[in-house]
DNA sequence: AAGATTCATCGTAAAAAAACGATTAAAGAA
DNA sequence: TTCTTTAATCGTTTTTTTACGATGAATCTT
């Protein structure tokens, strides 16, 4: 059994799961708050500040190329990410509406 | 080997992310969803609802209450839940003042 | 051309997550 | 008291995630 059900969800719930998931490591916060920092892209120099394994780096910032959160181009030997604001924003705008239209319906407690 | 660092993460970036891998999963976004629907608060409801197991549904509600973002109160033979909006808020909170302190310093596009 | 650097990918191992059926504990109804 | 309902927990299986070392391809440097 273990079989996943993910697709018997509504695709919005589905994209924010997986947007959520993305997000769902220190290492990808990190990752993304290096990224911001320093406006030029950045490769190995991740690598440098997580305590992590290069190959592991690689892996997470694989993820978030994945999820669409970030972009990266090669610049001769090495690799150059930056965020990709437009797939980030657009998440974090239907989170927010998520989010207010929790809220709006359930004002008070329960429970 | 296979050994888990988050721990070498700030705290905030540990918070975050367990955060968002609480809604890492379109189920756990369903049954916020469904909880801030009904006002008052359900359970057995949830598993109606929802295309999976009733015992997986209370895993999930387990991830959920774990990650502080839901309460239950035990109500005769049935469980209450409803969502803590106090955590809730405090995490959307630190995400959106993540987001917008990441996107300040980063307004143009690179690579 | 040879060696060094950079990083993605592969293979692998351990841990965690997802899912379910079965069982159990608690409370209500009969 | 016995039966039923409700939902948590247990045990198990499959899949996914996390992590690393090793390898390999591409590009620079010499």
């Amino acid at each position: 059994m273990a079989v996943h059900k993910k697709e018997e969800f509504t695709q919005k719930e589905q994209d924010m799961a997986a947007f959520a998931k993305a997000l769902a490591h220190p290492a990808r916060i990190a990752i993304l708050k290096v990224l911001a920092q320093r406006n030029e892209c950045i490769c190995g120099e991740i690598v440098e500040i997580l305590p992590l394994a290069q190959s592991t780096v690689s892996q997470h910032l694989k993820e978030l190329k994945n999820a669409g959160l970030i972009d990266g181009t090669i610049d001769g030997p090495r690799s150059c990410y930056c965020i990709n604001w437009k797939t980030f924003e657009k998440f974090y705008n239907e989170f927010s509406s998520l989010f207010t239209s929790l809220k709006v319906k359930n004002e008070k407690a329960c429970c």
